[in-house]
DNA sequence: CACTCTTACGGCACCCGTAAGAATC
DNA sequence: GATTCTTACGGGTGCCGTAAGAGTG
């Protein structure tokens, strides 16, 4: 008898970019998808996969198949969305998230999510836009929260919030105008996240455009590194609004302003089309709940001077 | 995870007469049926069943479910469809036909049947058409060749032949003219299959509408014995044209005239609309294409003296 | 040689059927 | 007491993951 699991092994294996990364989905093994495959081809009398290759492909049974699938799975997922009490669901769910937001409002989604689906095991990813994007569409994960929209027409996209970048240094560097000229630009190092980031891409954008010659470059893919470097005087650093805002943040970092301003950067949730497991859909119904960028972040509290020290 | 299997012993259940039917159809035992039932209701949080009364009743909950599993089985049902290669196809099918098909083409068909699909266990019942309908209704039959129309909107038909009956009997009972009159009724008994037999309505039907008296009603459920009864002259029997037609069937067995001549009978296959099984969609198919009624039957082959004494 | 998928195999978990139990009519 | 469904339990098998194998680029 044809199950379930065996189409969903089929389906996402036609569909991811491996066996392996279908199995990772689906937290299975690989040699287990592999076999829910190859009973499926048995009853059916034909290859789905064509394996003479480096790697699988579909074949014209698996073509055919590949809908009529989807279609099954749809329709269990309807019923799931219907009957299933998923208030104790288990299972595991992965996502990906950029820096910016593994400091705000990640430990809010988490708890929520916890106390939601106490069985569920949440397994976050922080990473630069670009490697998260290519994370949802190979079906590693099961959504994601990325600065700026995918290029790729599978994935399904919803705007969460636009966030504010400014440029900040230390106080030695910043001067008594904290405005960004083109004249520093042309002396100090700017230091961002990697070219993948979408807080890169735009003040990229941005640089291109006002046609600023920059120095030096360098990148990190840590924030709070990038912190510690402009903090150091190395160079002038691209941060999220709420790092720097007033009565807020290490005082060694100043907000600077620029001209013309940096735009803002819009974040968006990622998720792939086809998915369309009820139990993901109401997560990521939570994270847009919950998707607050202008959180005070974890690192970074307050400072208030431990002692205050007067006259 | 829910499993088809889960869904399929759900619905079953449902449409059923009883968990035990459901389970004879699915060929599981009553109390894996009932487990898989259980199993869906731990995962749904609800009781799908009520068994506080003699026999479960569906719950709401059961109601909601029940189109949303016909679905999903629909689906999966039309996958195989178009994916399976089914010639290898193992399983069992039931299903009831009335003494005249029996005899007539029954022997095709399960010839037929065995070999496009070798591994398929073929359980054909016998009955009158009453008890075949409501087998069919309750899910033990797959489907029934049953003489005339259903009464029950949950059953499918297609019609597949009409068939003649004449009245039969003895030499010395059926006089020279061989024709039946309203005083030979008053006087001899006449002998037909049991009340729920589809010839037998017909039968009735043509007696009443023409204001028939009958002396005597024989009813007997093996036409065998019937025609054993009319040859030894106890009466007047109802008998299918292929049990008389000329220069074949026993010489002792004269078809009689009547006036008005009786109608003739219209026989249907007969299955459970929502039973989308595409084997049994098959098998239904393979009924349609060697259903010949007119076939000279097994028991009652032409006779030819065994020895012919000439002079 | 890195990568992808298959095969072999030991172990465990799940599911099945038998049989006894509980509840209803 | 007959019927209907559930529960308990032993047994078998099907499925999973580990690890090694085969083939490709």
């Amino acid at each position: 008898m044809t199950t379930l699991k065996q189409l969903e092994a089929f389906y996402w294996a036609a569909t991811s970019a491996s066996f392996l990364i279908a199995a990772q989905r689906l937290h299975v093994s690989q040699s287990s998808l592999s076999k829910r495959i190859s009973e499926l081809e048995g009853q059916f009398g034909r290859q789905l996969f064509d394996r003479s290759g480096h790697k699988a492909t579909l074949t014209e049974a698996g073509v055919i198949l590949l809908p009529l699938a989807r279609r099954l799975l749809n329709t269990a997922d309807e019923l799931h969305t219907t009957m299933a009490d998923d208030s104790r669901a288990s299972g595991h769910c992965r996502f990906g998230v950029g820096e910016h937001t593994s400091l705000t409002w990640l430990p809010d989604f988490v708890a929520l999510a916890r106390k939601t689906y106490p069985n569920l095991i949440l397994e976050p990813s922080v990473d630069i836009g670009s490697a998260l994007e290519q994370h949802v569409d190979h079906g590693v994960f099961d959504f994601a929260v990325i600065a700026g929209l995918s290029s790729c027409s599978a994935i399904a996209t919803k705007p969460l919030a636009d966030v504010r970048f400014h440029w900040a240094g230390a106080p030695s560097l910043v001067g008594k105008q904290k405005k960004l000229t083109a004249a520093m630009l042309r002396e100090v190092a700017i230091i961002t996240m990697p070219v993948g980031a979408g807080a890169t891409r735009m003040a990229d954008l941005w640089l291109t455009e006002n046609n600023f010659e920059v120095a030096r470059r360098l990148t990190c893919n840590s924030l709070a590194a990038i912190a510690g470097l402009v903090i150091a005087g190395v160079g002038i650093g691209l941060f999220p609004e709420s790092w720097l805002r007033e009565g807020q943040g290490h005082q060694a970092l100043v907000r600077m302003t620029s001209d013309p301003p940096l735009p803002p950067l819009r974040y968006y949730l990622h998720w792939r089309r086809d998915d369309t497991r009820p139990l993901v859909a109401r997560l990521r119904g939570m994270v847009e709940q919950v998707a607050d960028f202008s959180k005070p972040n974890a690192l970074w509290p307050p400072v208030k001077p431990a002692v205050k020290v007067r006259g």
